[in-house]
DNA sequence: GTGAGGGCTGGAAGGGGTTCCAGCCGCTTC
DNA sequence: GAAGCGGCTGGAACCCCTTCCAGCCCTCAC
């Protein structure tokens, strides 16, 4: 592998002019840019990134730290961080978690400055965490949560919940029961509690009492709401619609729906979060929150602090929208 | 931040015996290495990773090179590389590929040596990449693609893709179209093309007649597959059964039959491929191929090529199989 | 002619590790 | 008591860049 040292003694100049030409220095004259450059091309010399880190005393390279990246939202919010670091000059480190313990290590390896930056997707630092990252001297943003003193690309998830189940109401529902993540979950995931709050909310200022058995919470996943439905439609009085608090739950809900017979939308309501791809598909009204822009804006963040020009740690909100399909109407 | 030097006059030893402490050579007394261990503790010192990787002449980190990493296929693929690397030493680094040319530029990267090994998902390299990467020093799996004289992990397309159509003419179908990708596609992918050619060999084999109008092809994805089987549908001796070249493009197939009011499997029979999450969602019949596993064993191959464990290159060939679910039936 | 200043250049220092080499110490061994 | 040896240690050299500093040469003004 050559290094700058080839370079300069064939082309017969000092190290530093070499460098200078690599980094586009305007201190070296036409003549010899050149014929380094031909040196350059010839013996197809390419610095060493890891050098160039070390002697800059910072790197290229901004790390993710992402849960279950399996979960189609979560792709999708790394595909908008994967586009924007993608034209940058950054490169993309990922860390997928799957437990805590998993979690509190890669926030311990975030505070150290082998990384550029850090992305942390809807993952809960606790105090000490924040803390350090505070103090940290590497820029840390945060996608789909709001973290205190630190930047942030988040939504509403409360707003959205509570305007999920004011759809049901004003389609003429009463018993509107709610399926969502289990709340002791371990990594202290916040999205379904928010919206479950939005929807006592939306419940309570239409009046309508909260049924506690028609709020039902387990392990994410398609297979927990199946069967948290089945059960459900076998009360004396079950619910006519189904808030669940994400896409994929909510085709547990529809799944079990079909396997009991139940007709959606006639005899079930059905409504979604997050407007996965395959929401669209498969008819699903929902909640649509923008995965892919959270992702997009949280990297643009993060790049323009890595490159001076943003200034101070800010919060960004995004919009959630209501997207009607064809699993909810109103009740028989 | 500390540095090794630091550490070094706290314990009141040389830069050394710190270095030896921390890669537990055995080279140093039970009492040096507690007391240097204690100060390592007590100023919370980690080693730049940057500067070991510099002076150890390699990096850790891996770098994958990914195709629309929004696929779920490719996902699933992904998610196999990342469970195998997240529980190695090493880190992942993800270089979304969208466009050729974007993946000759990633390419041309990967014959440097700033990452430790390269992985590449699905991606055909030129002739004289393959000849750069043999030459490099880094060691590379390919991943859904064979390639001579260097590792890889596959799958048999045209088997597949034969055993999709050979379960339709079992069942008694005739008329079988085919919906794949175009054949042009710049990025030189070939599974679709090969599960074409498994296609038109079951058909051959069982005498049946290549019928060019039941051949179609075109961009990737639902919205293609969507349009033509519409188009299919309206011919004066329209398909009995389809085989779309992967499960999302199968799924725009079962979106047209039903837009055109056509039963599934009652008129027409429908075979994805992949198995995609969603596919067992919605019961529909298709190949299964191991995308998870050919992710994790590829990732496997690299760590223990980087290990030094592993030997020669090697080419692994995973199985697929059909999966029958509710999208075929013989023909009415 | 001299001094100042500007443009360009070479090379040493520094970034934070690893490793090799030399050296010290204490113990055997003859 | 000298020589030999093994265990442990300190520190210089090295990995490959960037950057700062000093220095050279030229031009220009006085």
């Amino acid at each position: 592998m050559a290094t700058i040292q080839d370079v300069a003694r064939r082309a017969g100049v000092g190290v530093g002019t070499v460098s200078r030409v690599l980094n586009g220095s305007p201190l070296v004259s036409d003549a010899t840019r050149e014929r380094v450059q031909r040196v350059i091309d010839e013996i197809g010399y390419r610095p060493s990134s890891l050098a160039r880190a070390l002697s800059l005393g910072r790197s290229t390279t901004i790390a993710a730290i992402v849960p279950f990246f399996t979960r189609a939202s979560v792709v999708q919010r790394l595909r908008g961080v994967a586009d924007v670091i993608g034209e940058s000059d950054y490169d993309l480190v990922l860390y997928d978690v799957h437990t805590p313990e998993q979690r509190d290590r890669r926030f311990e390896l975030a505070t150290r400055t082998d990384r550029a930056g850090v992305l942390i997707i809807s993952l809960a630092p606790s105090d000490d965490v924040v803390k350090a990252l505070a103090e940290a001297a590497v820029p840390v943003v945060f996608v789909d949560r709001r973290v205190e003193g630190l930047s942030s690309v988040w939504t509403d998830d409360e707003a959205g919940g509570a305007a999920a189940t004011r759809h049901l109401i004003e389609l003429g529902h009463e018993r509107i029961a709610f399926v969502g993540d289990r709340t002791d979950d371990p990594f202290g995931f916040t999205s379904s509690r928010d919206r479950f709050t939005g929807h006592r909310r939306a419940m309570a200022s239409a009046g309508l009492p909260l049924v506690e058995e028609y709020e039902v919470a387990g392990e994410h996943g398609r297979h927990m709401a199946h069967r948290f439905t089945s059960q459900l439609l076998e009360l004396d009085e079950p619910p006519t619609a189904v808030f669940a608090a994400s896409d994929w739950q909510a085709f547990g809900v529809l799944e079990a729906a079909h396997d009991a017979g139940v007709s959606v939308p006639g005899e079930l309501s059905v409504v979604g979060y997050d407007d996965v791809d395959v929401a669209r598909h498969l008819g699903l009204t929902t909640v649509r929150q923008p995965l892919y822009e959270t992702g997009s804006r949280a990297a643009e963040m993060l790049v323009s602090a890595l490159d001076g020009t943003a200034g101070e740690a800010t919060s960004v909100e995004l919009p959630t929208e209501l997207v009607v399909r064809r699993t909810t109407a109103p009740p028989t």
